[in-house]
DNA sequence: GCTGTAACCTGTCGGC
DNA sequence: TGCCGACAGGTTACAG
């Protein structure tokens, strides 16, 4: 599922594809994703360059020239692909490829020769054209919390965001409010890492006390450690036994260092959350 | 205002 | 083999 490491390494393989380039054509399969595309977005596109690429939280934001900005989302399910841009008569018939583009969205012919594909089988995605001086007051983009990799999110910081905040730290870290591109499996695998319950009440870190303070330190390192691996992974190492240390391992032995519990699963904020109890307080 | 939950959607998997 | 239900999860709408 992306969360802000699969959409950060999307990004910069569409960077290429897309920065400095015109929307030469741009069609739409469907009236909707998640939503409607809004009134005249295709034409609205058509013609216009894109200067950068760039991310915030779980969202990809393609700035344009003439300073609209093209949002994207994934939702659960939706990839980027990148084709070299063929004319219609050559393409061949193929069950298999047929099968593959069934759920093709939104395709985005572009001057630089390539054609990128939006594909999202549960359509949960999002597609959205602003002004970028409208961006801060878009109705999801607006609210995000803080980039957790940045330096605006630290141990205060999220003190700040946890005061008063009478719910589990596993349905905190999935607020995008508290802390932005943080999913389900990174929230299991930071938590692990931190060493802190997910069931935890999560105003019990914006305390003064010093064990409040380090419990917030040792997520906050946890969050940026975990994240920043997750995004240096090549494609090779993308098997998921290889990437994570609690999600989907329930019933495997604990990989913390002199720790002899195992990982167990719980329904919770209505989602699984995967830890260990012997070693995560 | 805050919190929990259902709904959206479709591919996959296990049980019968 | 085929059908059916459960499940996966990001975000929003709604109820309490």
């Amino acid at each position: 599922m992306p969360e802000l490491p699969e959409v950060e390494r999307l990004r910069r393989t569409l960077v290429r594809a897309l920065t400095g380039a015109r929307f030469d054509h741009v069609r739409l399969n469907r009236a909707d994703l998640r939503a409607p595309f809004p009134p005249g977005f295709a034409r609205a596109l058509r013609g216009q360059r894109v200067r950068a690429l760039r991310r915030r939280g779980k969202y990809l934001l393609a700035e344009l020239v003439s300073g609209d900005i093209l949002i994207m989302h994934l939702g659960m399910s939706g990839w980027f692909r990148v084709e070299k841009t063929t004319p219609r008569a050559r393409r061949r018939r193929d069950p298999n490829r047929d099968l593959e583009t069934r759920h093709d969205h939104v395709v985005f012919s572009m001057s630089s020769g390539k054609t990128v594909t939006f594909n999202d089988p549960r359509r949960f995605g999002v597609m959205d054209l602003v002004a970028a001086n409208h961006l801060a007051g878009h109705r999801t983009l607006g609210r995000l919390g803080p980039e957790p990799l940045s330096r605006a999110f630290d141990a205060d910081a999220l003190a700040r965001r946890l005061s008063n905040r009478r719910i589990s730290l596993k349905a905190a870290l999935l607020d995008q409010r508290v802390v932005a591109g943080i999913g389900n499996i990174y929230a299991s695998e930071a938590l692990h890492h931190a060493r802190l319950s997910p069931f935890r009440l999560a105003s019990t870190l914006a305390g003064a006390r010093h064990t409040a303070r380090d419990a917030r330190e040792r997520l906050v390192d946890a969050i940026k450690s975990v994240l920043r691996r997750a995004i240096a992974l090549k494609e090779g190492d993308r098997a998921r036994a290889a990437r994570f240390r609690v999600y989907e391992r329930e019933g495997e032995p604990c990989p913390t260092p002199g720790c002899r519990g195992t990982i167990a699963r719980a329904w919770q904020a209505g989602r699984s959350t995967f830890y260990c109890a012997t070693c995560q307080r």
